[in-house]
DNA sequence: ATACAGGCTGTACTAGGGTACGGAGTCAAG
DNA sequence: CTTGACTCCGTACCCTAGTACAGCCTGTAT
């Protein structure tokens, strides 16, 4: 195991992100920036690299970095407060996915028209957007 | 019925959206602006009330401005483009439900989880984030 | 005549999550 | 000791769909 040196490539590879957004994370403060030694570059922590691993790992959970931010203040030890926002998040996902559904429900529907319709000069997904005047 | 000028703000008013909207449309050439008379304000026509609708409802349909571009264009006798456009975007919208619906899973099992925990030191969801190390 | 509402124009700013770039410094291999 | 790859830093820009504002002009009611 050659024990590469931690340095924002590295770290960026090993977690399949690009240099740009650990720095950009920095930008916002979501991460710490290691001290610069005297002369050369930065190491990055494993404890950095664990936080990245958390801050993506909630992203795919749908939380902003805004909502991670607060996550990763909150810890372990304020589980109410987690799920407070947590749930938060899960109702404000369920009225997204109802909302998809009754577009996704209408688009369908309009579709179907379009396959049975025999007049090429009427369009019923053009027809039914248009306002009835 | 008192036919009032069709100045900017009462066609704003008329269909429940906001003067800089109007413009803002102007602006990325989605509606024509009307000409200006040579001393005075614009007068605005039927026809972009019309479109103006158009764009709304195609919007609440999920379509983005750039696509509702492209409807406008299509106009009702291309039925077919316009159909490949619209199951396009409910293959999108589909998509994203699905993954919505992946996430808010995922969140609900975490959210039972942390109504059953006992140990107020650990937070099963922040847990279910951190990476193993 | 004057006030005030509303229109016009151009530009800047917002959120969210980055991406891109230029110039200078630095590290490691050959 | 030079070359090439990488880092650092600051700043600007991307997208979408607007919103906001300043400064001036115009139309209408009193």
């Amino acid at each position: 195991m050659s024990q590469k040196t931690l340095t924002i490539s590295v770290v960026a590879k090993q977690l399949g992100i690009s240099v740009e957004t650990i720095r950009y994370y920095q930008r916002i403060q979501l991460i710490d920036t290691p001290k610069k030694p005297v002369s050369g570059y930065r190491i990055y922590s494993q404890d950095i690299i664990i936080r990245l691993s958390f801050i993506q790992r909630a992203k795919e959970l749908g939380f902003t970095l805004a909502e991670i931010a607060t996550l990763l203040e909150l810890g372990s030890a304020q589980c109410s407060q987690t799920k407070a926002l947590a749930s938060l998040k899960l109702d404000m996902i369920n009225e997204k996915i109802n909302d998809l559904q009754a577009i996704a429900n209408t688009l369908s529907h309009l579709i179907k028209d379009c396959s049975n319709n025999k007049n090429p000069q009427i369009c019923p997904i053009i027809n039914a957007i248009k306002p009835s005047k």
